[in-house]
DNA sequence: TTTTCCAAAATTATAGATAATTTTTTATCC
DNA sequence: GGATAAAAAATTATCTATAATTTTGGAAAA
């Protein structure tokens, strides 16, 4: 049969959950009650308390012994340190990967970018682009590294959703078709430089706000 | 009342064992059996699975479904694949703790290289080793970059604890002087610099290794 | 009306019990 | 003797039950 990545009810909690505390269905601060979860999954609360545990290390939920767990909280100051955390790792692995990308990998590479420049809304766009950051440092084979990006893509999607709750509208990803150029002409350290600084933009003012000011939509959308 | 630094019974268990697998007292590949472990510490084998939850995404235990948790092995692949992680999120945290830096601090950082150099064996030198790391970058004030340092020098230690089985003896950290120097000056990106490749050091062999080869020995001590 | 205290309800953390799975042992066959 | 299969033991994952703590919702006092 075909076998589900994970087997436990612990880990098909703590991935669901996951799911929705980034996708703001659950917001900050809500609390997360370890009975009302058990119902719902029709489970006892040991998995659920496993998978708060799992959810505490992804940075998605804090836990106060005796005083239950809430969905984390995160303001524009944490956001800017996971961008900054995602440069630098992403830096690492792209440096790992590039030796190993091959034309196949860069061609699917490119077509995300075109799915995300043709995104109908937010989920989709953020689909797309995770998959262009995925394809291009997986390569770099080294599971650890892979496995805490991904921590700090999810914490940056819940940026992202939380931020753009309003109309989408479609753009060209000039960064990533930039990264691709690079990549195929074998500069990877250039493709690096720009990746640095697309990751860097997440949580970033851009350049031409209005007088506006604090609205959340006055923050560059980029990953 | 003087409270505990975390206070359920699951937390307690996850510290004490990854404590025991960072010093090699539990080796690579060991099963961690739920009950025996619950005995051992009279609990339940629910808090004691709460605590496997943790210690697997600090990457120090693997779990596979229905089939138990083991302590997590890792190659010299692994430990290189850290160091460069260390290495690109410590510069990151330098970078930002650099402002913040007060002549009290690194004071304290000289002592903690002083403690360093005088240290009878090598895990008196692991925990002088990570104070001087620790307060160098605490006051970047980034928490989730700072725990994601903490576990990451929690494998780079159970890799120098690993290798370092036999004799120890006295030697004169001049990265970590020199480091200071810097800050002292105000050069941060200098300071970031030496502090990146004396990271990068962890799991390279050294450059004047005698014709043994493969011994544990022939790694460089650093961190 | 606001504050303070106390009881009731909800919730967490843990223990003890059970079904299902995996591992180990033992017996059997070639 | 070594391989194989069945039975026994150990172990995991989960559920139900219970003690302890925290939160909530008033009632009495200021």
């Amino acid at each position: 049969m075909a076998k589900e990545p994970e087997d436990t009810i612990a880990s098909r909690i703590s991935r669901v959950l996951a799911d929705r505390i980034v996708r703001g269905e659950l917001p900050a601060g809500f609390r997360l009650r370890q009975d009302h979860i058990a119902e719902e999954f029709g489970a006892s609360h040991v998995p659920v308390r496993e998978a708060f545990r799992r959810l505490e290390a992804q940075g998605l939920a804090i836990s106060e012994p005796r005083r239950g767990v809430r969905v984390a909280s995160f303001d524009i100051k944490e956001v800017r340190e996971v961008a900054e955390m995602r440069a630098a790792l992403e830096v690492l692995a792209l440096r790992h990967a590039a030796k190993h990308l091959t034309p196949a990998i860069l061609d699917a590479a490119e077509e995300a970018t075109r799915e995300g420049d043709a995104a109908a809304d937010v989920h989709a766009w953020e689909e797309a682009n995770r998959r262009f950051h995925r394809l291009i440092l997986a390569p770099c084979n080294m599971s650890r590294l892979l496995a805490s990006i991904d921590d700090l893509h999810a914490a940056s999607a819940r940026f992202l959703f939380s931020a753009w709750r309003s109309g989408w509208e479609k753009r060209t990803d000039h960064d990533h078709r930039a990264i691709l150029v690079a990549l195929r002409q074998g500069r990877a350290e250039e493709a690096a430089g720009i990746l640095e600084r697309h990751v860097q933009w997440i949580g970033r003012a851009p350049k031409s706000t209005r007088k506006g000011g604090e609205s959340a939509e006055a923050f560059a959308i980029v990953g």
